[in-house]
DNA sequence: ACCTGAACACCGTTCAAGT
DNA sequence: ACCTGAACACCGTTCAAGT
């Protein structure tokens, strides 16, 4: 939300234009121009905007590169290759969400902090419907960091929560596991429904995407009204009030004992 | 397990030899030699075999028309590209485990069915902890298809299942959400703690896998040790129980109303 | 200090041609 | 009928060289 926001000078020449251009007559333009240098930053946001647009697909050194007026091997500076992209333009939009005060606050009961943090996450979702599978699917910097609740200062932020509010270690980590199952699994299959990941372009076929012959089975043809209907955000807050139910459940037995 | 078991013959010399061997003298090897042609399901359990034993970034159409005695361009006449080449092995390992008819078998309670369909999908994802990333990100043949439960026979053999069992059109819906969602977060995230995915080969740095500083998170810190363990299996059951238990106590309240 | 040119190895894909 | 050779456009990445 803040952030994503910094294409450099439009100069028309370095998008679309052929990038092997024979004529050396255009040398002069590559110069300065009163560019201020890259950064590594700069690099993650143009990737992000990219990958927003027009999917991971179309992330390559070189599209990216011109889209930053630069060549290819001028991002080998900032960025130690290709996965460390990827990787960076993750945790640039997981950290984004880490900024927002709104949702990291750690006050209230532990029940609204995850209520603020899931709703959060779900938002961070739905506004980069290409981003968030990799946010789902790369893997994170230390095994037991669980996407996408994958970075330090949220699984920190995660427990101290939680123990603040008198939950056991064990009780927290499964807590922090069982979340973040949730999390993932509700979200990937939002977003993904929402037609992200594959293809150049999302080009329809004339007829609409390859007509599906549902005659062999009979309840999926009687029920693809209800199929195609869309209840996503009344399920999230269902799935997500019967887990705080649950945890809240696990919390009071340990407490008994 | 059905099925993966079919390189063609072993003819040492088109794995690991030189694509691009210079001498035309081999002309003779690259004769019949009395082999069957290639068919789709043959091309595509080499696929499946080659992500299983070396990511899915090694699947390339090059390297395997090599593990199939062939040249690339040859693989053409059975699949129409690469795109169609991943569907395909996903579609192959989510019939593979259709075909296990303990575990399709629709008598019993709808709790039973449902226990055995989850580690049912829970053992194809460890047993295949590269390809099960894919069965949770491929776009699906339609949007209202939810991996891993992704196909038209698995979804209609669910509905099925419900509907037999006294289930509204809507709580069956309801459900197949509910329990896909459930599946892709827990076992993407079982899978993936299992260090699949990225890499062309998993090196381990000498000093493990890049140090990371806990120094400025204490709560991190002090729960390493739990962060470590693995409760995977318990977890799942778990939340497969109070999934269960939830649908169960939806199922009663609609009947009594 | 920052970027580019040129090169390398490797991709997916097309198509005319071989057997 | 089935496969290959040759070619094209496009990749990621390295490194010496330019300014």
């Amino acid at each position: 939300m803040v952030v994503m926001n910094a294409t450099r000078q439009p100069d028309p020449n370095d998008r679309d234009a052929p990038q092997r251009l024979g004529t050396s007559s255009s040398a002069a333009l590559s110069a300065p121009l009163g560019r201020q240098p890259l950064d590594r930053r700069t690099v993650m946001i143009g990737g992000a905007q990219l990958v927003d647009e027009e999917g991971p697909r179309s992330l390559t050194m070189r599209r990216l590169g011109a889209r930053l007026g630069v060549q290819a091997m001028a991002l080998y500076h900032y960025v130690s290759g290709r996965d460390d992209l990827l990787d960076g333009i993750v945790e640039l939009v997981v950290d984004d969400l880490y900024g927002d005060p709104e949702v990291r606050m750690e006050s209230g009961s532990w029940q609204d902090y995850l209520q603020r943090l899931a709703h959060g996450v779900r938002r961070i979702a739905l506004d980069h419907p290409q981003i968030f599978p990799l946010i789902a699917t790369r893997p994170p910097a230390a095994p037991w960091l669980r996407p996408p609740l994958r970075s330090l200062r949220w699984a920190e932020s995660f427990l101290s929560m939680l123990k603040k509010n008198g939950f056991s270690d064990a009780l927290a980590v499964e807590s922090y596991r069982a979340f973040t199952s949730f999390l993932l699994g509700h979200l990937l299959l939002e977003v993904s429904s929402l037609g992200a990941d594959i293809g150049p372009v999302e080009q329809e076929d004339p007829e609409g995407p390859t007509r599906i012959d549902l005659n062999d089975y009979p309840m999926l043809n009687s029920m693809r009204g209800l199929l195609s209907e869309d209840f996503s955000e009344d399920e999230f807050g269902a799935a997500l009030e019967a887990l705080l139910d649950r945890l809240d459940a696990e919390f009071h037995r340990a407490r008994r004992s």
